[in-house]
DNA sequence: AACAGGGTCAACCGCAAGGAC
DNA sequence: CGTCCTTGCGGTTGACCCTGT
């Protein structure tokens, strides 16, 4: 409104682009790489402005682009991050690498969101609609807590997304010694793929962690932790000073026993799913029909927040086999605090144990009706006349973002 | 067959951040 | 330090498709 349009020139085509268009514009790239998006469409004679080659290339024509219906895992996986990182498309792409942030944001707007206000869910702040429930017990001090912590980690999250960019550029100067094909479409086992598309990250208490028993010797506070370009090569060095970017190949080294091969999932299909879901892929009408409440797909529950996990001072206290741990909820894990708190315990079990804790108390926790079917909360859902069902449906919805925050990567995802 | 309405998704627009000068 | 330029991001649009009447 009022701004001169960033195709000033009259002339510039605009609107669905043609093959001949693409091809020119592939094989431009494919030649000389896109340098300048701006001086690109001279180059390559196209009749488009710079931006929206880019754009074509980016959300379209790049090969390491994966096209067709989203996986069950990846509607999960948006689904889950969207409650924590809200609407930053680019971050969230950064868990699916094949899938562009202008394609996941459609999916949402088109599909998840509309899922999740049918299942009364709020699609903006991932909370049961009826969220006056939350507030009747003890257990809505926990839900707060978790709120709390995805709130901050959102925050970071988000700038954690701008170093991670930063990072790709400063990858610029690797990418030249790698083979033109990787560059172009790196496969999901190849260094580069991690590399340039790697994981955002994860709970700040996990970093901490990370820094307490991968970096012994680096006694700064995870907050201002300098890269370490010796610990892991090629992907350290390219991390950004707070960034995580590489951190779950240490969380996978840690902490991989346990849980690695339980994915705790959010929402369950039910009924026909298992005929239809080979490959995690369903169509669009079974979504609709089986897309079910809270539980985990293999165990057919999931296991509850620890109702006594955060106590009065505002810590988590919890036990995992023999060892009890207590671990400060004032956002200021450091590795410093971590180590001093949970020296006793072995590395190899701190991700279990701290997954223990966001997932611990499961013993009575049948909740496979918990989020009910469509038919079971129509209208405002299962949270109409039952209180502690929707504190269920609460914390496990954020117990289950935490685990994956905690399990997921893009490489250790089955996906990918 | 024709039309309307809704859904989908590629593409566009405007803004902001960050680097170069 | 200020300005310009480039790039990336998120919101929005509109053409196309599908389905129901």
């Amino acid at each position: 409104m009022g701004r001169s349009p960033c195709c000033d020139k009259v002339g510039l085509k605009k609107g669905p682009w043609t093959p001949e268009e693409d091809q020119k514009l592939l094989a431009y790239i494919e030649e000389h790489g896109h340098g300048s998006w701006r001086a690109l469409p001279a180059k390559a004679g196209l009749q488009r402005c710079g931006k929206s080659c880019r754009l074509r290339w980016t959300n379209y024509l790049r090969p390491d682009i994966k096209r067709g219906k989203f996986t069950l895992q990846e509607e999960q996986t948006i689904i889950q991050l969207h409650a924590l990182l809200g609407n930053r498309w680019s971050a969230i792409a950064t868990y699916l690498p094949k899938r562009t942030d202008n394609e996941i944001k459609n999916y949402w707007n088109t599909h998840l969101k509309k899922r999740l206000v049918k299942m009364g869910i709020d699609p903006v702040t991932h909370k049961p609609k009826n969220d006056a429930l939350l507030s009747n017990d003890g257990q809505s001090k926990n839900a707060a807590n978790l709120s709390h912590m995805a709130q901050w980690e959102s925050a970071r999250l988000e700038a954690e997304a701008r170093l991670a960019r930063q990072s790709k550029l400063r990858s610029n100067s690797f990418q030249s010694s790698i083979t033109s094909q990787e560059l172009t479409a790196p496969s999901p086992s190849s260094p580069l793929s991690k590399l340039v598309v790697g994981p955002a990250s994860c709970l700040d208490v996990l970093k901490a962690w990370n820094s307490v028993w991968i970096k012994p010797m680096n006694e700064v506070p995870v907050a201002s932790a300098s890269a370490n370009i010796s610990v892991t090569g090629l992907a350290r060095d390219l991390e950004s000073p707070t960034s995580t970017l590489g951190y779950f190949e240490n969380a996978q080294h840690i902490g991989t026993s346990g849980i690695g091969g339980n994915s705790t999932v959010l929402y369950e299909f039910v009924g026909n799913s298992s005929g239809s879901s080979e490959g995690g892929i369903m169509n669009n009408e079974e979504s609709e029909e089986d897309w079910k409440g809270f539980g985990n797909s293999s165990t057919g529950h999931l296991p509850e927040f620890n109702k006594d996990g955060i106590n009065e001072n505002n810590s988590i206290s919890f036990t995992s086999g023999l060892q009890d741990l207590t671990l400060p909820m004032d956002n200021t894990w450091t590795a410093e605090s971590l180590r001093s708190n949970t020296e006793q315990i072995s590395p190899g079990n701190f991700v279990e144990t701290f997954t223990d804790l966001l997932l611990s108390n499961s013993g009575d926790g049948d909740l496979s009706e918990a989020g009910g079917t469509e038919s079971d909360n129509g209208g405002e859902g299962s949270g109409s006349g039952n209180t502690s069902e929707n504190c269920e449906d609460n914390k496990n919805y954020w117990n289950s973002i935490f685990n994956l925050v905690n399990n997921s990567s893009p490489s250790d995802s089955a996906m990918f």
